[in-house]
DNA sequence: AAAGAATTGGAAAATATATTCTAAATTGTT
DNA sequence: AACAATTTAGAATATATTTTCCAATTCTTT
């Protein structure tokens, strides 16, 4: 009846809410499951949401066609298609390449549109992170840090600020923690004296550096309990940890940030900071 | 092959990326794509997931199999699983209710919340960072870097990471960079050698160090120029700067972060690369 | 370099799912 | 209470999607 159906959720929900009334009693009953259940809607057949509702396949179907679409798919497509653009996890790579789509029309030359660039994608990463992490891996992040003897930093090149800010933060909150910096190549010795005792954080991204992967090997060989921070499971640093942070920075033109990936590591500090409170001065 | 598949999806995760090596090439392509888009696996058809790792659907039946499920719909089940629990009742009013409830008090020993809270400031830093940030005093910093034969970066203790990370962007950009990094005490010898030629950028903090103040001081009598990166107009490191930057990194509970600080980096990088574009490879 | 093994692409078959259609049931009207 | 109009159930049909299977290709081994 409707000459364009509704072409976003949030649409079809108020024009199903205000022509409420008017609907059979049937569609009535379809009507508000729709509004209750989305996901139900977005995810099981058409079979399964008509039992759930307690009416015949062919309602629904009837249902989508009094709001204007040619069947329950298309109805269906909505449903799908809010969870793929404002769910919580991985919309991400979605928001990233519309944005980056959008950013093609500005003018890179103009430091300050880069800037601004560069502070929205920042900031949808960090909306990534703030839904995506699990809070089973940091409960467990904190356990292992707090059972640890001293805490080891591993990372190097673009994964350097952030194992060096670790460090760093950890030892303000009166944590051992030493950096695995490899100055005068030392690094793979260094890492033969790691132990049960001892956690190494480990952080690398895309062109893994073959000096982390090697202070992750030996030192879990070793016995001791690694958490990886990374940009993928498929990580060869992911493999062999204990715990294994998968973090979407943003990505610019190339560029990578490490916006997200430092939130997480000031996370860790300050959780562990406030868990086991030894602290008290905290960094200043 | 293996006897009883994962039955929930981070069991499948981890099996995925443990097993990820003896997998085939295409296999692979499937495996982060799985990964990576969920969602995707979740919500859309074979055909279009196909499509979207460039694989025939078959290959992506072969790859739900090789992990133990007679089919591709029998894995999708777990991934629409978890996005019908991640949300078990999500009625519209309800979801309203709970966001708002939130936000009252929030449980600092769980660090879960901790993230949150910690992302959402961050996430504010950044936008004033993006709002605050002088367009006059980019131009002038890239003029300044575009004009140095070789570029000194002076950070410590929390600034260090900064300083750490401009050093190692600016030298992927084909830009001569080096880290003032103060090791076996060099600091103040490796400052005499500065000159009009050279251009020193500082980072620097609240309780600011005297090593940088050093640098900064010392360089700058040498008639070298200085971008100063810190925290308020009246920091010592700002006195004797060409270009001086205030940046209000979030300060969560005594805590201060380093995203803005970090994003001003990355601009700064980012900006002379397109400007000047010497890099075309630019960083990996 | 050839033979065998494993992997892959793609079309055909099977299955699952959505839609249509008609007869039955319900509702409203006189 | 009878009739018309509307709504509904459910089987039949149409469509979409997945799965299977085999030929073509690529990789290994000798």
């Amino acid at each position: 009846m409707p000459n364009s159906p509704p072409d976003n959720l949030e649409l079809l929900r108020s024009e199903i809410a205000s022509r409420y009334d008017e609907l059979s009693p049937r569609l009535k009953q379809v009507a508000s499951f729709v509004l209750d259940n989305p996901n139900d809607i977005a995810l099981e057949t058409l079979a399964v949401n008509a039992n759930r509702c307690d009416v015949q396949p062919s309602t629904i179907v009837r249902f989508a066609k009094v709001f204007g679409y040619s069947g329950a798919s298309e109805m269906q497509r909505l449903f799908r298609d809010e969870i793929l653009a404002a769910a919580p996890s991985p919309s991400y790579s979605e928001r990233i390449r519309q944005f980056q789509e959008r950013s093609d029309t500005v003018d890179w030359l103009l430091p300050y549109n880069v800037m601004r660039e560069f502070a929205e994608s920042n900031i949808i990463a960090l909306e990534h992170l703030r839904d995506a992490v699990r809070k089973d891996d940091l409960d467990r992040s904190l356990e292992l840090m707090h059972g640890a003897h001293t805490i080891y930093l591993a990372g190097v090149r673009r994964a350097f600020p952030v194992a060096a800010y670790l460090a760093y933060s950890l030892s303000h909150v009166e944590k051992r923690a030493f950096l695995l910096d490899g100055i005068a190549g030392m690094t793979a010795e260094q890492s033969w004296m790691l132990g049960p005792d001892d956690l190494v954080i480990a952080v690398s991204f895309k062109p893994y550096a073959s000096e982390t992967m090697a202070v992750v090997e030996r030192s879990s060989a070793n016995g001791a309990p690694v958490i990886a921070i990374s940009d993928s499971r498929l990580s060869p640093i992911a493999k062999d940890a204990n715990v294994c942070f998968e973090i979407k920075d943003a990505e610019v033109r190339q560029f990578r940030s490490l916006t997200a990936s430092m939130c997480l590591a000031q996370t860790l500090v300050i959780s562990y900071a406030y868990k086991f409170g030894l602290d008290r001065s905290a960094e200043k």
